[in-house]
DNA sequence: TGTACATCAGTGAACGCGCGTTCACTGATGTAC
DNA sequence: TGTACATCAGTGAACGCGCGTTCACTGATGTAC
């Protein structure tokens, strides 16, 4: 762990530098922008040198979209936390979600498989990736009686904040918005869709 | 126009093979995997003659983009067509735009930016982009008075089917599917939708 | 406390690749007279 | 009907590029005795 000043041979901690640097990447151009040798470069190290902390470089990029569904089933959970059960929670939990995807657009794309199809046979990020939608799956079962009744509400809600984050990241929406924030309009949107939907 | 059967100098139609090409590709491999050389080849044609067509590669598939929206448009509009206002309407415009969606992923990926961000700087995808949502705009209209809510319900409805479209996509709902199709489920979904919100 | 040695985490050169695009060219086609 | 000529739509070679990955290597670190 010697690293004083002037660039030991030994990085010290390569791994957390090289996602730090993947992310920042990531959020100026994109999960297509992406390269080892970018990364490698950035970091001050060589090009090989990344192949001594991941296999290759899709396993980076799941590494990054591991941390970004981490981090989404952090704020859910929170947000379920920090509100009673019912309508405040679901506006709570939406707005939520698309806070992260409108902080994070590029994080999110990412996530859901642009420039990388999916991660279906990652099996750390299908983990977190259940773990970021559990709280909503939660927070639906205690309206429903019927579990069949139950998933389609868990995936009509889910296909709409996930629709709009979409709409939102790739700037479908924008001349709607005029001067209206991502979460604004995600707040409407949402308030709209509990108001017809989910208020008991 | 003079092509018979050994390859002749001039292609005939380079432009619209070309498009095959590509759109057999895009089908195969998804948009990232769309390139000039790569359809070049397949249309057995030097690298450089499909410079003769498109400015550039982008141009290419913003015109495989465009293509999209001009079918979905035409779906949309043929769905509004065969169904009487109201509920009905709404669960074809649902029902057609998912199938669509599904029955060419790649296509609609391509569509909403994967691998190009998006389309903003191209005048003609914009409009039939905008074409392919009017009949959901035009049905939701005569549901409103106040043209703020209609839209916010625009929006709304718009998210809940693209969502879903994505999430069908990318295979996020593989696991809750088990049989079903994807129109299916989309039917299921959006049938739960309506009877929550939009119908009379 | 010192020394031998295994292990770890870097280097730098090289591999083979496909890409978008440009260029000077040429064969084929269409038009004016 | 025939001929000169402009225009169109191809060719093939070359440009410079960045990429993922492999390889033999070496400097630094940690451990056993």
């Amino acid at each position: 762990m010697a690293s004083t000043s002037d660039r030991p041979y030994h990085h010290g901690d390569l791994r957390t530098a090289l996602l730090g640097q993947a992310r920042a990447l990531l959020n100026r151009d994109g999960p297509e922008a992406i390269s080892f040798r970018a990364i490698a470069r950035s970091a001050g190290v060589s090009a090989a040198a990344p192949y001594n902390h991941f296999p290759s470089r899709r396993d980076l990029l799941a590494a990054l979209a591991a941390d970004g569904f981490t981090d989404l089933a952090a704020r859910q959970e929170q947000a379920a936390r920090d509100t009673p059960p019912g309508r405040a929670r679901f506006v709570a939990l939406g707005h939520a979600y698309l806070e992260f995807a409108v902080e994070q657009p590029q994080v999110y794309r990412l996530m859901f498989g642009i420039g990388a199809q999916n991660w279906h046979d990652v099996p750390l990020v299908a983990t977190v990736k259940g773990a970021s939608i559990r709280p909503l799956r939660e927070a639906i079962a205690t309206h429903f009686d019927d579990p069949a009744r139950a998933e389609i509400a868990v995936i009509s809600t889910w296909s709409t904040v996930h629709g709009l984050a979409m709409l939102l990241i790739d700037g479908t929406l924008d001349q709607a918005r005029e001067g209206l924030t991502g979460t604004d309009l995600a707040g409407a949107a949402i308030r709209w869709f509990i108001e017809q939907s989910l208020s008991a």
